[in-house]
RNA sequence: GGCGAGGUAGCUCAGAUGGUUAGAGCGCAGGAUUCAUAACCCUGAGGUCAGGGGUUCAACUCCCCUCCUCGCUACCA
């Protein structure tokens, strides 16, 4: 098989942010994934180093600190202690779990950033930026608040504005304010280190679009054929930030800045690498730099331009770095019809559920494994969880195995019967069992788990088939030696189970391996029927799963649904009280109630119409994002207040002259502001 | 609007290079059975493969158009 190509492996995970605990989405993404891979190679005995770390630095975790009024380091310590936890618990497993705070990760991603800047990588640039002169530094994105242009919302970020959703760049803000110190920031001339992407584009090509077109997957080819083929290719990216957080950039003259939170992550599995090899005696460069070793990243589609081109990118120019031979990502995982999410408090936490299910991980595992978002964004409910707990885990899998020692322990006191040879029917079982192995590493190996997980419950539900049409029950009563054999054939599909769920419920593969008293078999002897031999003594039946109750999942999801209701409580809290004004700028602000007489939709947005009003003085032209939540047709006749003399401004160029005023509710749903009852177009609002 | 990924049985999803009656699991209906966590096993009903054109002897599979969902991106004065 093609995976003997290879003499060691070397498996990522993406290193998790650390300002928040795991959830389900990000188990279903990579971790179980790689976990699953991982187990199964190492099952093959294959030579691997798995490793990840969480992801430190970043505008976010500053922010976070400061909101919270603890240090950077507080906030990393705390969730990076949360998730190594929850991912030991939870037996994904790692060889090691690092860090990008770590000393071991400063002077890699540093050495690294120095290579490429002697080899002239980097287009030193000074741009303007916000820079905050009470705090004396620049401001991140992040750390600059406004008001959307697009939305009014008074809070928005210098990247993006959360009401509305749209990126931002921090210049785009009206009235923006320091984060920092609440002043208004000035701009002022910045170094950078930008790293040329455009550069790659040919080399990317080749190697993602052409080498590579057949054995990854669509959404990843997708995505990066978007990046490479469309638009004006790849912009210079900033490797740089005005910060004081992260890993210092290592030039001189480049005092108060620090490396891209992109460039040095992805490094981290580099370090991480390091630290694992040299606590266990050996060569870390083996498994970054020969030929012979397959790199895998596993992580979420959210990922896959950091993955697939900057991160390539940089490990080319490096030069003597392999690349990676697949970048698997997952889509996303729902909750309950919903997007997850983490600020909304809309998420099934790993450590609540480690609590709440306390050997309960494989169930997890088996869940999001079985409808992992491996081609498409997939919903997880607990309806679905409780359903493949109890009807496939519980009464497939578990009960199969269940049946099987049950019956050995009533009939011949727990010893493995004797076998006294083959009829048709077990030699047909035997031949179509052999070829399971395969077909469940083929399947792994083309990282397509869930396949390979149903294949893995086929295997079960043969053997409950077996055993109904060889009925033992019955033969015990006229043929003993018939008995003894079906037994040890089922006990041996039983051992044969725990090397073939292995990679997916490792907890349940250990448990039937303690029950048959089985040690050291690995993947190589999946499919052999002498795996347990009479005269062994097997344990008592223990149950390897439970029935999940009905009153346990409507527990959970009223959990979720509390959650969420406390959470639109306090979203419903009104904006604070904006600057007082005087009664003369009040006077400037000249507002109408207009007539709308004409509604168009704008042909190039989805957002937009385009409204002709009457002013009493004249027809103007106003643009309005309404397109959305009101047809043409609602608003043509209506009477709407409106700011009469506001700048005109230009879109996707039409030129506006003037702005409908709409009430806002919390869930961003417009109300149009009509007087009582009709009057004249222009009539004055004062 | 641009780009990307999807739209296949009630539900969750499979269906390289186009080729006989479109598959699986769950759910549902009926049957059989009692070793097993009332579980297992068998049988069955259920789909004009989002819609409309086109290419072809032949299309879920290729091309064009439309609609819907998700993601990135632009635009909601």
């Amino acid at each position: 098989m093609s995976e003997n190509k290879f003499k060691r492996y070397t498996i990522t995970s993406a290193l998790p942010y650390a300002n928040g605990p795991l959830h389900i989405g990000h188990l279903a993404g990579c971790y179980i994934p790689s976990d699953i891979y991982v187990r199964y190679l190492r099952s093959k005995q294959r030579d691997v180093a798995y490793v990840c770390g969480s992801d430190e630095h970043g505008v976010a975790i500053t922010i976070k600190a400061k909101n919270e009024g603890i240090s950077p380091q507080e906030v990393v310590d705390r969730y990076h202690g949360i998730m190594k936890n929850s991912f030991e618990k939870f037996g994904i497993s790692f060889d090691h779990y690092s860090r990008t705070s770590s000393p071991v990760h400063h002077e890699t991603a540093s050495q690294l950033f120095t290579d490429l800047y002697q080899k002239g990588e980097f287009d030193e640039k000074e741009t303007e930026q916000y820079y905050d002169a009470e705090a004396k530094q620049f401001l991140a994105d992040r750390y600059i608040e406004g008001t959307c242009p697009n939305c009014g919302y008074e809070e928005a970020y210098g990247d993006q504005c959360e009401k509305c959703g749209s990126s931002l760049s921090p210049t785009d803000l009206i009235n923006p304010r320091s984060k920092l110190s609440g002043n208004t920031p000035v701009l002022k001339m910045t170094k950078h280190w930008f790293l040329d992407l455009g550069k790659y584009t040919p080399f990317l090509k080749k190697w993602i679009l052409e080498d590579h077109a057949k054995d990854w997957k669509n959404n990843v080819l997708g995505q990066c054929r978007s990046w490479l083929e469309t638009g004006d290719g790849l912009q210079p990216r900033s490797m740089t930030r005005d910060m004081d957080w992260g890993i210092p950039v290592p030039i001189a003259g480049a005092e108060g800045k620090v490396l891209y939170v992109w460039f040095d992550a992805p490094i981290g599995y580099i370090s991480s690498t390091k630290e694992w090899a040299k606590e266990k005696g050996k060569d870390w460069e083996l498994y970054w730099k020969d030929k012979d070793t397959k790199l895998v990243h596993f992580i979420g589609k959210d990922n896959i331009v950091f993955h697939c081109i900057t991160f390539p990118a940089i490990l080319k120019t490096l030069g003597d770095f392999i690349l990676p031979e697949n970048v698997p990502a997952n889509e996303f995982l729902n909750l309950e019809g919903q997007k997850i999410s983490t600020s909304k408090n809309w998420a099934v936490w790993l450590h609540e559920y480690l609590e709440e299910f306390p050997g309960q991980e494989d169930v997890l595992r088996y869940v999001l494994t079985a409808n992992a978002p491996e081609t498409k964004d997939n919903d997880f409910t607990w309806k679905d969880f409780q359903a493949r707990n109890n009807n496939e885990l519980v009464a497939i899998f578990g009960n199969f195995v269940n049946r099987a020692v049950v019956l050995t322990h009533k009939y011949y006191g727990g010893k493995v019967p004797k076998h006294h040879g083959l009829e048709p029917v077990d030699e047909e079982l035997i031949r179509t069992l052999a070829e399971y192995p395969d077909k469940i590493a083929q399947s792994v190996e083309k990282y397509r788990f869930r396949e390979a997980l149903s294949l893995m419950m086929d295997f079960a539900r043969t053997g409950n088939k077996y055993l109904a049409e060889t009925e033992p029950w019955k033969t015990i009563k006229t043929n003993e030696e018939r008995t003894a054999t079906i037994l040890n054939i089922a006990l041996n599909i039983v051992a044969n189970l725990s090397i073939l769920s292995q990679p997916f419920l490792p907890f349940t593969s250990e448990k039937i391996k303690g029950m048959l008293g089985l040690q050291n078999i690995n993947w190589d002897k999946a499919g052999e029927m002498d795996l347990i031999k009479e005269g062994e003594t097997i344990n008592k039946a223990a149950l390897l799963f439970q029935k999940i109750e009905d009153s346990t999942v409507e527990a959970q999801i009223q959990k979720l649904l509390d959650s969420k209701k406390k959470n639109e409580a306090a979203k419903y809290k009104a904006a604070p009280m904006k600057e007082i004004v005087s009664f003369d700028d009040f006077m400037k602000l000249d507002l109408r109630v207009v007539t709308i007489v004409e509604a168009i939709k704008v042909k190039k947005s989805k957002k937009l119409l385009q409204l002709k009003v009457d002013t009493g003085i004249d027809i103007k032209t106003v643009l309005s994002g309404v397109a959305e939540q009101f047809k043409p047709e609602d608003l043509v006749g209506r009477q709407v207040t409106m700011l009469l003399n506001l700048a005109p401004k230009k879109m996707v160029g039409i030129e506006s002259e003037g702005m409908i005023l709409m009430a806002e509710d919390a869930e961003g749903k417009l109300k149009l502001l009509t007087p009582h009852e009709a009057t004249n177009p222009g009539s004055s609002i004062s």
